[in-house]
DNA sequence: TTTTATGTGTAACAACTGTTACACTTTAAA
DNA sequence: TTTAAAGTGTAACAGTTGTTACACATAAAA
């Protein structure tokens, strides 16, 4: 999930984008930070839409490609917690610093509203991202509620077989999977090895292939 | 009958809501379910925002007030997963079953853009509800990755305090709180016994008091 | 008050996962 | 091809958590 496969980030966020032309009198202001600052704070108020024009910042919270409290690196363009502008409690939930040159364009929350109601492509993109990132962590949180390494695996292998058929691919690899997991490497290795051993799947290099998807799906509970 | 006539209809389950006014040219169905009747099924289309207008229902998921895996009950008014509708993959994440007579109230997914456009107001809470429930899901990920059961509980005392003060009440009991870290019930009451005998922290029935601030923080890596 | 249900503390043991270490294989680079 | 780097399989052991069971405390109901 790099920020060039991910489709709207290509326009949402982009003030270069032809498809999204700002009005004119639309209020907004630029910053420029340099290396290395700590531009928001755990609970600083959240009141703009703040995007990542150019540069490239890091957080400490869930990774876009899934992986547990890393270090989140976040290259423009793109928004910073588009979500939270609007929630109640509208702060950020994070610490985020510049690890370059950073350029951040604001725009107010009213007049992030009014370019909603003025731009329904804006807004359209803007319900789209936060519905993306929604559905990644619903996602995700499927995932961590399963208990044991088995059951995660199942889970993932599952839905896996569900997008590409059987047997799959799976780019990522041992080290990668155990970090999405949140398990050690020798964990997830020994808990495959057993999960062949018992017929359930075969592995040959990145292919995978599911030999007895009842059993699997047992590994769920 | 105009849709505005029934002030429940409100969506986002705030019944109170006066300024919430759908205009009467909106295009909408109703529809009504018995008793447990599967209504979506998980993987179904996700084309418009449903709003549960009277009657409850389950679904498998990660409930309102965090709890793992439970099967979530969902009582009107409110709307069915929103934030779905503008995925890119918008399809129902989970299985959703009546528990008694429903109505369904259900606007197709270009109503609700034209709905935002026109009623600021419902755009609002649009966003708002979604920006929330972001922030819920973010704030129980965050919880969820901490591996440790002395971490979790960390991590939720230091929330707690910093909201409330020092000391300050927790409204559920041990089994309760088991629940919300996803951890059996003996196993936290351990880990509670031991931050209380390392003087971490005093627990008097419901109320809770920090004794050292930095070993608890300690805790959280 | 007595009774009953709910909540809490704790122990022994099982099960699972993490840590560390190392051999081996595969892939990429020189 | 040779060499280095990255990836995988596995073992021994430590550490944490789950399971089950039961005593006791507290609160609610009769």
């Amino acid at each position: 999930m790099s920020i060039n496969t991910n489709p709207e980030w290509n326009s949402f966020g982009n003030p270069n984008n032809k498809n999204e032309v700002f009005p004119d009198d639309l209020k907004y202001t630029i910053k420029n930070y340099g290396k290395n600052i700590l531009i928001f704070r755990q609970g600083d108020l959240c009141d703009a839409l703040n995007i990542l024009v150019s540069g490239s910042v890091k957080t400490e919270m869930i990774t876009e490609n899934g992986n547990l409290l890393g270090i989140e690196i976040i290259s423009a363009p793109r928004p910073l917690a588009p979500a939270f502008i609007f929630s109640d409690n509208n702060r950020f939930p994070v610490d985020v610093t510049t690890l370059e040159e950073c350029e951040i364009l604001r725009i107010p929350k009213d007049e992030v509203l009014r370019l909603m109601s003025v731009q329904p492509d804006f807004m359209r993109q803007f319900l789209t991202h936060n519905a993306n990132r929604t559905q990644f962590l619903t996602n995700r949180l499927q995932l961590l509620s399963i208990k044991t390494i088995k059951g995660k695996i199942a889970h993932f292998l599952l839905e896996q077989t569900s997008l590409q058929g059987n047997p799959f691919v799976i780019k990522r690899n041992q080290t990668e999977l155990a970090d999405f997991f949140g398990v050690a490497r020798p964990s997830l290795a020994r808990s495959l090895s057993e999960m062949i051993e018992d017929n359930i799947i075969e592995v040959n290099k990145k292919e995978y292939r599911i030999l007895n998807s009842k059993k699997l799906r047992d590994l769920l509970v």
